[in-house]
DNA sequence: ATGTTC
């Protein structure tokens, strides 16, 4: 099927005003009418330009008709004078950029309190690492694109040296039941009631997800996500398992909502900017009040790309944990970029975590290193000043680009084999090198988590890296 | 992050 999508371009040549109607019409055309040939569209556009009356009252091309016979922009939303308070952890590891965000992010009306984690590092909007709580209100961009992205461990009964002596098994089954890539998607799909939500037929926009959703379900995407064997260590006597202190293969995974979540991000964060027009330099904190359509609308696709973003890691795990005959002795999971409602000093606020691990009172969690340094098992101090959160791995200390253009293929090699790591795919990208210390950001939040357990990767599958093949 | 865009 044609996925039409109608670019700037195409708009100025059909003769479309550069005016708030300029984002509404591409982004329509992209939820409603990709179905339609690049002809079919540009003819439709044209039509509702030539007479935007006729068109007022259709449910769906009505926006645009209705901003091009009010081609006025709505008038921007101020900012707070005086932002609301907000803490930083890790201060002097945290890039200038990712500090300016949280601070125009602290200005928002909505803004309740923030927070900055010491992996932090700049994003759109929210930078990664950022934490905030707004009053009834959702950021799109405040969750980030990778809607869900969430870390799965499980702990397995497998004995600890077959991961040494029969190692070739853990590549082969990881390389059989894990797909990665951009657009990558299984041939033979597996059904799962995350198929069956009724989202997917209550949300018109999320209606056109399925298909692709379906075909990438237990699929784990690009860029820093992976599933790795490696082995899991449980320090603490008094673990929620009763597991007895010591060593376990373990099962680790990083990944989304893939395409699916990815087009809900796109899509709302569009729709907040045409409803909620900032400043231009803070335009993607663009946010959605909750008793709006879009708000609720967003909250539930939201909900869905999370839950789904779940089923993938399970059905991944699933697979593996069969192919290998394994028993579960344990499972630690939690999402990263989501917002979920919770208490803030006696009331309900909405917190967004974009790149950052919830931590409540007692709440368990994972934050990885890299694919040679440990990752930790932790459990949740519930510090209000981070508003009850951590840090979501080690962060990164150098752009993909920079790392690209320093590290070499020879230096990558010489790390996993010094740390005795099988890599499965992969690219400079994702080298070591390009990440902070762990254990110097561990150490910025000690307030904020206990350390139950740790996970050193042994087998690392990601997808194939580095510069573009073609 | 995503099979790519103001």
């Amino acid at each position: 099927m044609a996925h039409t999508k109608i670019g700037g371009k195409t708009l100025l040549e059909i003769g479309y005003p550069q005016t708030p109607v300029f984002r509404t019409a591409m982004r329509v055309m992209e939820a409603d009418f990709s179905h339609l040939s690049q002809e079919e569209a540009i003819e439709l556009l044209k039509k509702i330009l030539a007479d935007p009356a006729a068109y007022v009252d259709d449910p769906v091309l009505g926006t645009i008709a209705e901003q091009l016979l009010q081609p006025v922009a709505p008038p921007e939303i101020e900012l707070r004078a005086t932002p609301v308070p907000y803490t930083v952890y890790g201060k002097d590891y945290i890039e200038e950029g990712a500090i300016r965000q949280i601070n125009n992010a602290v200005r928002l009306p909505v803004a309740v309190a923030g927070s900055l984690m010491p992996d932090a590092h700049q994003g759109y909007g929210l930078p990664i690492g950022g934490v905030l709580a707004a009053e009834n209100a959702v950021i799109p961009y405040g969750v980030g694109v990778d809607i869900g992205c969430r870390m799965c461990l499980s702990i397995l009964d497998l004995p600890e040296h077959s991961l040494y002596t029969n190692e070739a098994a853990y590549v082969k089954e990881l390389t059989s039941h894990t797909k990665f890539g951009a657009g990558a998607e299984w041939k033979k799909r597996e059904a799962d009631p995350v198929l069956e939500r009724s989202e997917f037929k209550d949300i018109r926009f999320v209606r056109n997800l399925l298909d692709k959703a379906a075909g990438q379900l237990g699929t784990s995407g690009s860029g820093n996500h992976f599933v790795e064997w490696g082995i899991v260590t449980i320090t603490d006597i008094n673990n929620e398992w009763n597991l007895a202190p010591g060593n376990y293969v373990g099962l680790l995974s990083h990944s989304g909502s893939r395409g699916m979540g990815a087009q809900i991000a796109g899509h709302y964060t569009q729709l907040a900017k045409e409803l909620c027009p900032l400043p231009k330099e803070v335009q993607h904190l663009a946010y959605l009040d909750l008793d709006t359509e879009a708000g609720q609308e967003y909250w539930l696709a939201m909900n869905l790309a999370g839950d789904y973003a779940s089923a993938c890691h399970h059905l991944i795990h699933k697979r593996l944990i069969k192919a290998t005959g394994a028993t579960l002795l344990a499972r630690i999971e939690n999402h990263h970029n989501f917002a979920w409602k919770e208490m803030y000093q006696g009331k309900e606020v909405i917190v967004h975590r974009k790149g950052a691990t919830p931590a409540g009172k007692g709440v368990l969690g994972i934050i990885p290193g890299s694919m040679t340094a440990p990752g930790f098992i932790v459990r949740g101090k519930g510090e209000e000043r981070s508003l009850q959160s951590a840090s979501h791995g080690a962060g990164r200390q150098m752009s993909r680009t920079k790392a690209l253009a320093s590290i070499t293929p020879q230096e990558l090699n010489a790390v996993l084999q010094e740390h005795g790591v099988t890599l499965i795919g992969g690219g400079l990208d994702e080298a070591p090198g390009a990440y902070k210390n762990i254990s110097t950001v561990m150490a910025s939040q000690t307030d904020l988590v206990e350390v139950i357990g740790r996970f050193i990767p042994k087998v690392v599958r990601m997808a194939d890296g580095g510069p573009p093949e073609d």
